[in-house]
DNA sequence: CAAAATATCATGGAAAAAGGGGATGTGGTG
DNA sequence: CACCACATCCCCTTTTTCCATGATATTTTG
């Protein structure tokens, strides 16, 4: 019995994949959380075998909870599940330690490949998601920024001066220039509009 | 029986308002599409008493697909489903024909109640969006500006400044900058950045 | 550990926006 | 007709952003 955990703030994703697993006979339903916080709390005393992880969650991203798991509990396999193909969002959730990346419109048949394939150690990677993969920054792919450039990105958004930033973050002035500098050339921006315009459109802000 | 069809491009959330639906003694599950080109070809010889449809498809948004059914099949009832809770999508559903709006983590009781209240021709929405458009319509509403001004909006996101946007439109830079002014105190925003984020979150550009 | 990325800071100058004035003509509405 | 919203134009000053070109310390990563 593979021993299976869902993370999902939307309870009809939850109920979809309940409802794809329900009639396999070695899954066994742990149940689900709708955020990072109760699905920290639930490993503390249960451990599932493989957890199924959203990657937009409302108190943390995807991402980061990744990390958390298997910084604590590294036999925990993670599969990522994801509503997008965003080559960015696939590595990072790689590199955290998750053991797959399955998009939410796969199959029963592409699910439960995923899962026998990760419960054996290995890693598996959507159909999808291995040509979003390799085909490598062609268009429209989200960019990678630091924590302290979203924070930036952020106050710049809520029309904040470099100053006033500054000032909010206890750092100098120049410092945010300098991430200003690096959000432009990050999202190929002419100048703020512009970038708070994509940030915007990427659900970033 | 209350015929219902779904149209969502992630096939773990047809699953799941699948699961949802499947055990009630008076709804008829007639099948799903995945994006709209589908949609249209399924209504084209089976009518549906309801359609779950989904704001964000890959070929047309649900916001689209809405309208065009409606015009066709005005007796086709359609319930919006969305991640997200935005008063703006709210809104443009609603005003293209759309008799309810629920967010995918309402629970089955939620949807099933959605349904019956669509179902006798009244309108429903769920208690969050409902929340939403509340609070939206109290804090901010949509400025109304002119055409002129939009005109000049979309070409401060896209990155041009004033001078670029003076000789696009054939006026003098201080034109562009007066519409500009304009648009600051419309939106109460305090510079160009907090503009634009106004303006994506409102869906305007 | 070494290399790369991140976060921090600086200077100086050019370009653009923001803030404050004021002004003219046009077109529609009560 | 008088009024008002709209679109057009101008000047001046200050603030802010943008650009170029650095540097250093810390953290992350291969």
């Amino acid at each position: 019995m593979i021993k299976i955990f869902a993370v999902d703030d939307h309870y009809m994703v939850i109920e979809g994949i309940h409802s794809l697993l329900q009639n396999e006979p070695d899954i066994e339903w742990m149940g689900h959380a709708n955020n990072a916080a109760a699905c920290l709390a639930f490993v503390e005393h249960n451990k599932p075998d493989i957890i199924l992880m959203d990657i937009n969650l409302p108190d943390k991203s995807g991402i980061d909870l990744c990390a958390a798991v298997k910084e604590k509990y590294s036999s925990i396999y993670i599969i990522a599940l994801s509503t997008f193909n965003q080559q960015s969002y696939i590595e990072k959730m790689m590199q955290n330690g998750a053991s797959g990346y399955v998009i939410k419109n796969a199959s029963q048949q592409e699910l439960m490949e995923a899962i026998h394939t990760v419960n054996q150690g290995k890693q598996f990677l959507s159909f999808d998601a291995a040509i979003a993969i390799r085909k490598t920054d062609t268009e429209n792919d989200i960019p990678i920024i630091t924590r302290r450039e979203k924070e930036v990105l952020e106050l710049i958004a809520d029309g904040n001066t470099n100053n006033e930033i500054a000032s909010q973050l206890s750092i100098s002035a120049s410092t945010v220039d300098t991430h200003r500098k690096s959000l432009l050339l990050k999202f190929s921006a002419k100048n703020t509009a512009s970038l708070i315009k994509l940030a915007a459109h990427m659900n970033i802000i």
